[in-house]
RNA sequence: CGGGCUGUAGCGCAGUUCGGUUAGCGCGCUUGACUGGGGGUCAAGAGGUCGCGGGUUCGAAUCCCGCCAGCCCGACCA
């Protein structure tokens, strides 16, 4: 492709919303433009490279038997009716009417048309398995779009949905789907980790997601140095045995006046103590009634080990709404004993210390001396501390770090929820009929693209790994002013004729600007390898080579053919 | 949805406090000359519903009201 009628324009500046790498970067060099929050135009660089990831997941995904199709966006809201998402889903979904005031949605993910169309094509054991997955444009009105691609409201994601007999057999294609994925990132270059995820009221342990490792990915992670555990801080759990209680003698419970310090930080600093000397006392609702969960002052409560310790009973978290149809609880203030507290349940690390500053109940009051057992029960003891650095492994009890990821990945198993809601059940050898068991696996495509260049770009811009590049080469002519500047122009393209013929993909920069405008573009947009045709080497029969990445230079030969790859 | 900030040329911004003639600057764009190996120099240009609507006023980018959009923080750690 020729520069010159290439649909490009490069910014100096950075545009003024950007606030990460991969954000400005691709808008600078040309690749993305916004168009509205969180929805964005592919210009033509961008398209070549979304292109490439697209192509890899399409390969990999057809070698693991999945068969590609093309599925609805426009979805009839019904459709999510019956399998009880629309409430679900709700405001994460566009909705639209039709003429005729029908609604509908833009698909956020597709398992309801998916296993509504196998439904009505397959009912024997002697259909399934099946994969199908597709690569498609998907829909979340995101509460907050941001970091440009990283959360969009409009982005391609490719959703494979596998149906399966039964567990054994799901666990088969899981186990290609969890392989292919492995391929995939590794293809486009990515530092990820496969992390175990919270697998939710499905249970099992068959959830993984693929965190691209990233300073401003948004999710928590934690993984063994020592060993190859890796989840989710929400589905990690500390190791470590009991801990036993502290039997030091404990001064009686003593109220103390804390005004208007509602958070544990003020009460320690007010106190002068350390915050892990304090209790956290965190409201949830259990059942429709109070429950409690304590935590030492320093840790944080992991909502979802909190409802894993009480289930089946169904846990949620109390908000602002909550508290607001509670005057009564004194928000801030609360204690492990409070009376109309129906179950608390503790952390270990509470039996672990003694002389525990604790909420009064009462506003701006604290009390110190809580002693477990003496000024308040605990019903349940369970792990409900989100997991820090340092926590011991809960495989090998090596202390455990903790990273931020990107997830650009996630596979997992889906049970029998949505074909027993749609009805895709399917005829055993005996007559028998049962759901089909599902599995759905998710590769945010468009995501990918801005997790690789968060990866891979350094202060002059964009450098991408060869298999996602835009092109192979950017070959750069630089034809300075004299006698010869026709000649190197006639040489370079040449060149980039011969480079094409090769079967290269070749960006070419013919336009008649200033070496270093070109010079400074090419970094910019982070083609791997840098080709230049100037004055100065044709002269000696030589083009110059830059390596992106690297900032290598050297000469090949200008007699054909040149081999841009060669060592 | 709550809090804060911001909307002025394609991009990045000044001007708004304290209303006043023709709304500026840099980049980019056009034309010309020079230059020609890391975003070069000079000159001349084009390009604006000052987010939208209403109001105050002799006069509004500037003040007031309403709306819209964008960004940041928060929306579970009490």
């Amino acid at each position: 492709m020729r520069m010159t009628s290439l649909f490009l324009r490069t910014l100096r500046d950075d545009p003024a919303d950007a606030e990460v790498e991969s954000h400005r970067l691709l808008v600078r060099a040309g690749y993305i433009r916004r168009i509205s929050a969180g929805i964005y135009s592919w210009l033509p660089l961008g398209y070549r490279v979304l292109r490439k990831v697209e192509q890899i997941v399409r390969e990999e995904m057809d070698d693991a038997g999945a068969q590609e199709t093309l599925l609805p966006i426009v979805q009839p809201l019904e459709l999510w009716e019956r399998s009880g998402r629309a409430q679900a889903y709700g405001p994460l979904m566009f909705k639209l009417l039709d003429r005729r005031e029908t609604a509908y949605c833009l698909s956020p993910t597709a398992e309801e048309v998916v296993t509504s169309l196998v439904a009505q094509e397959y009912t024997s054991y002697r259909d399934l398995p099946l994969n199908l997955y597709q690569i498609n444009w998907k829909y979340r009105d995101e509460l907050r779009p941001r970091f440009g691609l990283l959360r969009a409201r409009e982005f391609l994601m490719k959703d494979a949905y596998s149906f399966d007999v039964d567990v054994d057999a799901f666990r088969t294609n899981y186990q290609l789907m969890y392989d292919a994925y492995h391929r995939v990132f590794d293809r486009c270059g990515l530092t990820f980790r496969a992390v175990e995820a919270d697998s939710g009221e499905m249970g099992g342990s068959e959830s993984r997601e693929f965190m691209a490792v990233a300073a401003v990915g948004e999710d928590d992670f934690v993984w063994c140095p020592s060993c190859e555990y890796a989840a989710n801080v929400e589905a990690a759990r500390r190791g470590g045995g009991e801990t036993a209680p502290v039997g030091a003698h404990v001064p009686a419970l003593e109220e103390v006046n804390t005004p208007d310090l509602p958070g544990i930080a003020g009460v320690a600093a007010h106190l002068g103590v350390e915050p892990r000397t304090l209790l956290k006392s965190i409201a949830f609702d259990v059942e429709g009634k109070l429950g409690l969960a304590i935590v030492p002052g320093d840790r944080d409560v992991n909502e979802l080990a909190v409802a894993a310790a009480l289930r089946p009973k169904p846990v949620r978290l109390y908000g602002d709404d909550d508290f607001a149809a509670h005057p009564e609880l004194p928000k801030g203030y609360i204690g492990p004993n409070y009376e109309g507290a129906s179950v608390v349940v503790a952390d270990p690390g509470v039996r672990a210390g003694s002389a525990w500053v604790i909420g009064a109940n009462r506003t701006d009051h604290h009390a110190r001396n809580a002693v477990v057992g003496r000024d308040f029960d605990v019903d349940v003891w369970a792990d409900i501390v989100t997991v820090a650095p340092g926590d011991p492994c809960p495989r090998c009890g090596n202390p455990l770090a903790v990273d931020r990821g990107i997830e650009v990945g996630h596979v997992f198993q889906l049970g029998t929820k949505y074909s027993e809601a749609l009805d895709a059940h399917y005829t055993d050898e005996r007559g028998e009929q049962h759901p089909m068991v599902m599995g759905c696996y998710g590769i945010g495509v468009s995501r990918v693209v801005a997790a690789v260049a968060e990866e891979y770009h350094d202060e002059h811009g964009l450098s991408w790994p060869a298999a996602l590049a835009p092109y192979d080469v950017h070959l750069i002519a630089v034809p300075g002013r004299g006698e010869q500047a026709a000649n190197v122009v006639a040489e370079a393209d040449r060149v980039y004729a011969s480079l094409r013929a090769q079967g290269n993909d070749v960006l070419y920069d013919d336009r008649d600007v200033s070496p270093g405008v070109k010079f400074a573009d090419a970094d910019l947009v982070g083609v791997p390898i840098q080709l230049v045709v100037g004055a100065k080497g044709v002269g000696r029969g030589v083009i110059e080579r830059k390596v992106r990445s690297t900032g290598e230079r050297d000469e090949l030969p200008l007699a054909e053919p040149v081999d841009p790859r060669s060592k």
